[in-house]
Order: C-alpha cells, then structure tokens, then sequence
DNA sequence: CTCTTGTATAGATGATTATCTATATATAAT
DNA sequence: ATTATATATAGATAATCATCTATACAAGAG
C-alpha cells in the first residue's frame, strides 16, 4: 500500500531534529561529529535519528575508518517529494475517481426540489 | 522556529489514514460521511483526524446544516512542499553554510600528510 | 595486546498518539 | 417538544517514539 509505505518516510520526517539533519545534509556529506555539533541532543540520539533516517531510505552512509560519513539518497527524497504532490494535486490515480459526487449534496439538492 | 513549526504538518501528514484523506480531498469537497465510507475506523476516530489535519492548517472545513464539508487548504499545502523542497536541497536558508568542510575529512589529509 | 576513540546497541522512561466506547452538541424534521 | 441524525468531545488504552545512561563494538595508535 503506497500511503502506508510513504508514511514510514514522512514519520522520518516529522521530527524537527531529523529536518534539520536533512537540511543540513543537502548542503553536502557530513560526519556524524559534524553533525553532532548543530544539536543538543547526546550521541546516542544523533545515531538513532540517522538509523531511522537510513532506515526509510532518505540518507546514505558511508564508513571511512573509524568515521560514518552521511548523505541525502537524492534519488529517495525525489520519490517522496513526487508522491505528495500526487497526494496533494488531483491526479487520476486518486481512489476517489470512480466515486460520484458528495452524497450529501445530492440529497440535499433532491430535497431542495 | 521553521522546523518545529514545518514538523507540526510533516507529523500530521505522517499517517497513512491521513495520506489517503488528503488524497481524497485533493479530488474536491467531500463531507465527513463521504471520508468515512473509504476507511474501517469509526466516526470518532475519523473526526480527530479531520482535527488534526485542520489544527495544521493543511484542511478546511465549511459547515453546512449537520454536515461538514471538508477540503483541502492549497495554499498551506503548497508552502509545506516548498518547505521541503528547501530541506532536501542545497539552498543559501541552510544554516550549514557558515561552517567549514567535514572536521573529520580535514583531519585525515592532515594526519596523511 | 592494550588503549583510545567514533559510532552503535540495549534497556528504561516519559510523552505522544491512534483508536475505541460512551456521550454531548447541534441541526433538521415531525 | 420530541425524535432522528451528523459530527464533536471525553476519557481510556495500547502502541510508538525521543531521549537518556550504560555498555558494546570496531578501528587505529603505540
């Protein structure tokens, strides 16, 4: 199911800590100790945020040594992007295209008669 | 604060119930009847979400005698895609843009020098 | 091997949330 | 007034989650 599969990522998303990893992740690859730096948060909690993160497929990781080096899996984020603007705009794939208009309307318009 | 503000619609939008609402929506009006026909949960649990999706600002409501007609609120809808439209990519607004190049990077090519 | 260090995992806790049943509110019809 | 109906609210519950401390793992240095 596409909205239960895209709520997984846009839960991701929903936390302000995580937007403003991804926000500063847009701008380029960063360490986790970079990353770290931006937030009051303890490291713990920094390693959750970009496991969730991973996990939902928005950012990459890449481990050099003792480092893990993180970025935006663009691809992904475009995916995500062009699904709510599906959600949002009146597409043909709406479910709702086969149903007819309001009921509610129509009962009332056949009662105004 | 843009992200806590912007998490606020990214959490209501993080449900999969929610996404498909909002879909629906995105097609036209629809009262709340018509909304609850598409889903198995119950009245109650259909009016919160409807709660939710409005207190975000992404939903209107028109009242009508007992029924509540419900739509989408596009231009909050719009401001919310730009919004993650800049998170995602490389824009001037992004608060990394005073900092230096990865710490961690910097300190490899001088150790390997 | 031992020590240091960057990151991840385990487990606990308090907060938030999706859902339910029961009930209230509000409007229309008789 | 009374009854029927569409929606909202109250309160409870189980699940999810953000965060913490403590600890483990993994990789490089000596």
């Amino acid at each position: 199911m596409k909205y239960e599969e895209n709520s997984k990522v846009i839960k991701a998303l929903a936390d302000s800590n995580r937007l403003k990893i991804m926000d500063i992740l847009s701008c380029g690859e960063k360490c986790a100790c970079d990353l770290l730096e931006e937030f009051q948060f303890t490291q713990p909690t920094l390693s959750h945020h970009m496991k969730v993160l991973m996990e939902c497929g928005l950012v990459n990781c890449r481990k050099e040594g003792l480092w893990s080096h993180y970025s935006l899996n663009r691809s992904n984020c475009d995916k995500l992007m062009l699904f709510l603007m599906n959600v949002i705009t009146d597409t043909d794939e709406c479910i709702c295209k086969n149903k007819s208009k309001c009921e509610c309307k129509l009962n009332l318009s056949i009662e105004k008669e």
